[in-house]
DNA sequence: ATACAGAATTTTGTAAACAAAAATGAAAGA
DNA sequence: TCTTTCATTTTTGTTTACAAAATTCTGTAT
């Protein structure tokens, strides 16, 4: 392991703690603090709250200071709206020259997704289904792409919210899905490839607005 | 104008550097140097570099300091698929959803197009080129979409290689085809506007790429 | 002339200190 | 009791200083 700085240290505890929803939306995070908490000097931490406001996780203040972003039901929508852009195209490029080694192992990544929540392990079910989306982002090999994707916090969004996931139904659909996405990319046939990405995406949203309804609003 | 702090400055200038090609793609940026030459201490400089970092405009070298990156062809290429992936999203959010004043002004950028570059003024014209593109982004109400479309640098990036073009026929086309997709959303013809857009898209990078590999490789 | 060792310099990473702005709270007056 | 004002404390923005790492330079031996 290649070892960090003290900047870095500092910024992907945050991150992981922001996006792991450890810290209060909206609260204010004090740099003398922080430093303290996370045991660099506070010019180190203001590099990695520097970064993280790059990344939109953290706004600036009027008058000074960072503070968590919140997410709205607004937010959702336009996470889902984004995800069902970049994954459609991502698809939209596959559909020519996705290699037959690359389908096997987005099917490895369904097989993994079923024997997980077939065991109850529901945590690892999670982690496949947000490592196929990805998956098939990474496949296409626009670094660009590749970049917006991640930079969006599309997966880890979507891992927080899939914790709280509990309807069996819901990830036998899921695997589904996933798995019939696969057939057509496989047929080469875009427009069922297109169509069940994008009820697949959709129907995620709508559990996601009715949790979010039910336990934060 | 609202002011900014040491840091804010120091990361705008700099970003406007790196994106109008000032500085040379893969130079080392001195700290103590730039600090210097934007009249900034050393540590605000720092921030500005580390936000630059996470924009990708920056890379961090193995043992430490900060370096221009590099656009390659792959990388153009990468933007062009992007652009298209992001925009053609933005079309099929806005073909339902676009209003009458919308599409109004849309045709208003059209004609401040027209007007300029008939009038000879070729930066202006590219100027509402970008604006055109920007401004669908925008009418989707998307912020996410619109901070994916923003981070990934395609406007400026757009802008910079516009200034060497120069073929008259080219603005020609430019024009046509922009008015041709606000034709397009007018009618709700989704998929006229869409491959519009598309073989719009493709004919730039044709053309950018042309230039790339007469000036730069 | 070239390669190498080690010194000298530069450059970065980290820490501490200072100043300015903002938040807090307490006392005085209505 | 409530409000206003002013002093105190906190918090951030900026500057400086120092130490560790990397780079460059130089002199020497082959």
């Amino acid at each position: 392991m290649k070892e960090d700085s003290l900047a870095d240290r500092a910024y992907n505890e945050l991150r992981k703690k922001i996006l792991s929803n450890q810290l209060l939306a909206g609260s204010r995070l004090k740099e003398d603090e922080w430093s303290k908490k996370l045991d660099v000097n506070r010019m180190a931490l203001r590099e990695a709250l520097t970064r993280l406001q790059g990344e939109q996780l953290l706004t600036k203040g009027e008058k000074g200071g960072f503070f968590v972003k919140t997410f709205s039901g607004e937010d959702i929508r336009d996470i889902r709206e984004l995800r069902e852009i970049l994954e459609t195209g991502a698809i939209r490029l596959l559909i020519e020259k996705i290699t037959g080694d690359q389908l096997t192992e987005l099917e490895r990544i369904c097989d993994d997704f079923t024997s997980m929540y077939e065991r109850g392990y529901f945590n690892g079910a999670c982690e496949a289904d947000v490592k196929f989306h990805e998956t098939l982002i990474e496949y296409t090999g626009n670094q660009k792409l590749i970049n917006a994707y991640f930079a969006s916090n599309i997966p880890l969004f979507h891992q927080k919210l899939g914790l709280t996931q509990t309807h069996m139904d819901d990830y036998e659909l899921t695997d589904a899905e996933h798995r019939e996405i696969v057939k057509a990319l496989r047929m080469k046939d875009l427009e069922l490839a297109e169509n069940t990405l994008t009820t697949h995406l959709v129907r995620g949203e709508v559990t996601t607005l009715d949790l979010v309804s039910h336990s934060f609003l």
